[in-house]
RNA sequence: GCCCCUGUAGCUCAGUAGGAUAGAGCGUGAGAUUCCUAAUCUCAAGGUCGCAGGUUCGAAUCCUGCCAGGGGCGCCA
């Protein structure tokens, strides 16, 4: 917000000083070193070949203009090959804590979204197995992208997308009556890319208890009662396990219903009037080769099938087109990433603006244990299920382990070494600032005084560099979350937190907050509580919480 | 063979769409608590930013090539 103003009169400078210009883009940043002030810019350097000057001699012309806004600055200095530097006048600051202090929640929130509608689509995981690690990533990542996007103004729902049909489902139904089966005493020998989980064998048995006569029914009726019933319990386990996560979904959308309301056929019809679908060997072609596919792909298979490509196709038909969102967030697996042109083309050839979709792959989960690297299948029953690393390490633990990480980085989760270290995760760090502050104030009440009394402190009092440095901190949060909502990157917000309660717990260590000096008191209490606001809200946005105590 | 991701301190990772002398945590060594929570703080040691070129005032960051690790290249889902 600040850096937004600072931007605006850098620009006016410019065109007052070099009116036949058209400014190109420039940064504004806040260098590594103190001494080179609080905000930098390189507008100088930028424009040096188009303005055919120095750069320094544009930045002093520059930075002698600017010097005039005493509002906004108290030095303005021009140094090495032509930054200029601004030291900014820390009343902004000081007004900017008043501010959080009376918007509390709602500081940070912006308007970068614009009421627009957005659909994040995240786990979607087939419903053969009970959730692992790596689909918590999934959970994580998806999950605290849809608070930070509505933070920032976007209009969200949160959706998991089912894939309850194909030839997955039909060797899931399989499994349970090859499990009921065995159960019943027959001799059989389980296929081995059949479901070897444990919890087959749970469904095998609610299948014979539920239909006692479940054997003696024709197969194909059989394997329909075990895959429904399968999939139903999973499902309801998946769910379970999310808000046990605490992830919740706004709504469940089965592939299914794609097929009920006929959606499939009808976008095909779609795209071949446009001319893009093709028949050959047999099967339904859509030429996304005309879209820089490597290949063209298969919508409908010789034997009469629709491929899991179709349905895609009619569910994102269906997002932008009929249910009116405007932009799309899907989490895939990276393994799904040569699958990306092909969607992105059918997007073009339904004249849908392909950006209007941003595909986000998370890399792979590694699961590490007993120092060997594994990888995890849920057909092979080779996981760690979420809901048990859940159990031993906390909800808010995993969160912020996940989501420490871009999601386009290579996770090594080490099993042993998370459980062992929980107790040292830098999650609690940041709580423990949180917990810190609201100690403060259980002392702070004692002596009389409460937030209502923190409006009329005087922050002129808080002059201490190490103050001025945190405060500086809290303004930066409102770009933070600009900045990671654009990016789709939630993980900045972790390394923000984790600055700030670190430059906090320094102050804490270094500063008595609630002293005889009621007036200081005030004013350092309203440092805290502006910190304390800060890392509430940002925590919230990981899904993470703030406790009083630890 | 082609495509995607990754390569920064002993380990795990930041580095804000190119900036000034490269940053944390863990681990290692030394210290801090009669006082608001020591799940904290202070100090020290630790680097050929995978390698080689290129672009420019300036590169860990952008481009090209190479090396290493992971993943993907079906009428599978």
């Amino acid at each position: 917000m600040l850096r937004r103003k600072i931007r605006e009169e850098i620009i006016e400078s410019l065109k007052r000083n070099y009116p036949h210009v058209e400014p190109s883009s420039f940064e504004i940043e806040k260098p590594k070193r103190p001494e080179f002030g609080d905000l930098s810019t390189n507008i100088a350097l930028v424009h040096q070949n188009i303005l055919k000057a120095k750069a320094r001699d544009i930045a002093e012309i520059l930075a002698n203009d600017l010097r005039s806004k005493t509002e906004l600055f108290t030095k303005v200095e021009v140094a090495g090959p032509g930054f200029i530097n601004f030291w900014i006048n820390s009343d902004l600051y000081r007004n900017n804590l008043k501010e959080i202090i009376t918007k509390r929640d709602h500081y940070g929130r912006c308007d970068l979204g614009q009421g627009k509608k957005v659909l994040v689509e995240f786990v979607s995981a087939n419903p053969t197995g009970p959730l692992h690690i790596g689909h918590g990533r999934g959970a994580a990542y998806g999950d605290a992208l849809a608070r930070l996007l509505k933070f920032a103004g976007f209009e969200v729902v949160k959706e998991y997308y089912i894939n309850d049909r194909g030839t997955q489902m039909e060797i899931l139904g399989a499994s349970v009556l090859y499990r009921a089966k065995e159960l019943r005493g027959e001799k059989i020998v389980f296929p081995e890319d059949y479901y070897q989980g444990d919890y087959i064998y749970d469904i095998a048995r609610e299948a014979l208890k539920l239909y006692p006569d479940l054997l003696e029914k024709e197969e194909k009726e059989a394997l329909e009662i075990c895959k429904e019933l399968a999939i139903k319990t999973i499902l309801e386990d998946i769910k379970r396990d999310l808000e046990i996560f605490r992830v919740h979904y706004d709504s469940w959308y089965s592939e299914r219903e794609l097929y009920r309301k006929g959606l499939v056929e009808e976008v095909i019809e779609v795209l071949k009037q446009k001319g893009y679908i093709y028949e050959e060997d047999g099967a339904l072609w859509f030429k996304s080769s005309a879209f820089g596919d490597e290949k063209d792909r298969v919508v409908r298979k010789s034997s009469g099938e629709w491929t899991y490509f179709a349905s895609d196709i009619a569910y994102h038909y269906e997002k932008f087109l009929l249910r009116g969102f405007d932009f799309g967030v899907n989490l895939w697996g990276a393994d799904h990433h040569g699958y990306v042109p092909r969607l992105k083309g059918a997007l073009s050839a339904l004249e849908i603006n392909p950006e209007r979709l941003r595909i986000l792959l998370i890399q792979m989960v590694n699961l590490i244990e007993g120092g060997q690297l594994k990888s995890m299948s849920t057909r092979r029953a080779e996981y760690v299920e979420l809901k048990e690393l859940v159990r031993d390490v906390g909800v808010d633990a995993v969160r912020f382990i996940f989501l420490s990480r871009s999601q386009d980085a290579p996770l090594d989760f080490d099993v042993d070494l998370v459980k062992k270290q929980s107790a040292e995760n830098p999650v609690y760090y940041v709580q423990y600032a949180h917990a810190r502050i609201s100690s403060v104030w259980e002392k702070a009440k004692t002596i009389g005084l409460s937030p209502e009394d923190l409006l009329k402190s005087n922050l002129s009092l808080l002059q201490e560099e190490e103050s001025l440095e945190i405060l500086r901190k809290l303004a930066e949060f409102s770009d933070i979350i600009e900045l990671s909502a654009l990016q789709l990157a939630p993980y900045r917000i972790v390394y923000y937190l984790l600055e700030l309660a670190g430059l906090f717990h320094e102050y804490y260590n270094k500063f008595k907050i609630v002293s005889s000096d009621k007036e200081l008191t005030l004013a350092r209490l309203a440092l805290a509580e502006g910190c304390r606001i800060v890392i509430k809200n940002g925590l919230e946005l990981l899904g993470v919480e703030s406790p009083e105590r630890m």
